[in-house]
DNA sequence: TAAGTAATGATGCAATTGCAACATTTTACA
DNA sequence: TGTAAAATGTTGCAATTGCATCATTACTTA
């Protein structure tokens, strides 16, 4: 997984972090990142600690998007960070973040600094593997069915382990939350794959019984 | 909208395909431009004509995901053409594609040269709104109904031109496939929110009658 | 370790949705 | 310009899903 200083020595980090104007900002655990910043096109880097990006639908229902933790990067334009439902909230104390103007890296006319060139190519790798990532979302979501929005997960997983086992990083909640499904109807839905000995589900651990061609 | 050559000179984009090893394909209309490829990992450029990114269901149903111009680009990782739903298919005769293996790009050294730092920028550009799609369509699909899709929908496409009007850029069939919902439940719904005095629907022009902040 | 909180599993029920089918209108193009 | 194809509008019906609720189990943390 490519970081977003990967190859920049830290001497050179600090040069670029002149470079691109940045700025340095401390939170404490449970606070908005995003309340204190006035600019609408921004990059975030955290630099220390961890972060949550959080979503809260007009129900009140919470879901976490994404986990931030050191050297992991967020924007107003690729986290959603515009649309009113979206939040990122500090989860440690003294957790430090630095803030970019978007236009600032592109605009910046230091072709000649290989360290600029690198900063710009990781972060053109990291947004490559966010759009893939989006792109497996979205593959998953617009199944019609709860079955077919679940095994389309299942298949995605499995290959990239390329074993007939799928393990939840996180929860059944979390995964409901990821898939947009009501979490008691994928249990319904889970426990009709089990009853037809489709899958098998112990703890976080999901097998896969049918033929999935995960080679 | 930033397109891949931008601020690149014509000798300085012949020595840059040179250096990234790209190899150039020419299609006849309705024929596979993902079948001729073998790489696994590529960034594809449509030096000339036009080509669309297909995706057929398990049923056969076929929604155009994707409309690719001259200098737009596609890629086996972006575009999800991994994934056995999805094809691209030149939609004229004598589409010219431009094909660069991804890692040329990435592991390539010549940071010295001015054209492949802004090809790198373009490109970090170009993905940046690629992500922003992306998002806007999650935050519209993972709503729960019909309605609250539409809604969000049209939330965002008034902002975006900032009045109550939306302009349909397709049919509203595509409508339903970019929403992943059923054409005629959607047609009952817009019907609804008609009745409901919500919305005014012309031809291709939504008008939107409740106040929806979009200046 | 005990108490409080979150996650899981289950299920009845109502609401929403997808599907199929068909008529009508619009669009594309030979 | 005429004809075939595509898009739109409509509706009945069955299937799927979300919602509410509750019991039980698993996790956290004071």
């Amino acid at each position: 997984m490519i970081k977003i200083f990967d190859q920049i020595s830290s001497p050179n980090k600090a040069k670029l972090l002149r470079i691109l104007k940045s700025h340095s900002f401390t939170f404490n655990i449970e606070t908005s990142i995003m309340s204190t910043i006035q600019s609408d096109n921004i990059i975030g880097i955290i630099a220390k600690g961890y972060a949550e990006i959080i979503r809260t639908d007009h129900n009140g229902n919470e879901s976490v998007i994404e986990e931030l933790e050191e050297e992991d990067i967020f924007g107003t334009e690729i986290s959603s960070l515009k649309n009113a439902e979206y939040d990122i909230i500090a989860k440690e104390n003294n957790t430090e973040v630095i803030i970019i103007e978007y236009n600032d890296i592109i605009n910046c006319k230091e072709n000649n600094k290989a360290f600029y060139n690198e900063f710009i190519k990781n972060l053109l790798q990291i947004f490559t593997l966010k759009i893939k990532e989006k792109n497996e979302r979205l593959n998953i979501i617009t199944k019609k069915t709860i079955r077919d929005k679940l095994l389309e997960y299942f298949s995605i997983e499995s290959k990239k382990h390329g074993s007939s086992y799928v393990y939840l990083s996180s929860t059944f909640t979390a995964l409901a939350d990821f898939l947009a499904i009501d979490r008691s109807a994928m249990t319904r839905e889970l426990k009709n794959l089990k009853d037809e000995g489709l899958i098998e589900v112990k703890g976080k651990r999901i097998t896969l019984l049918y033929n999935n061609n995960w080679i």
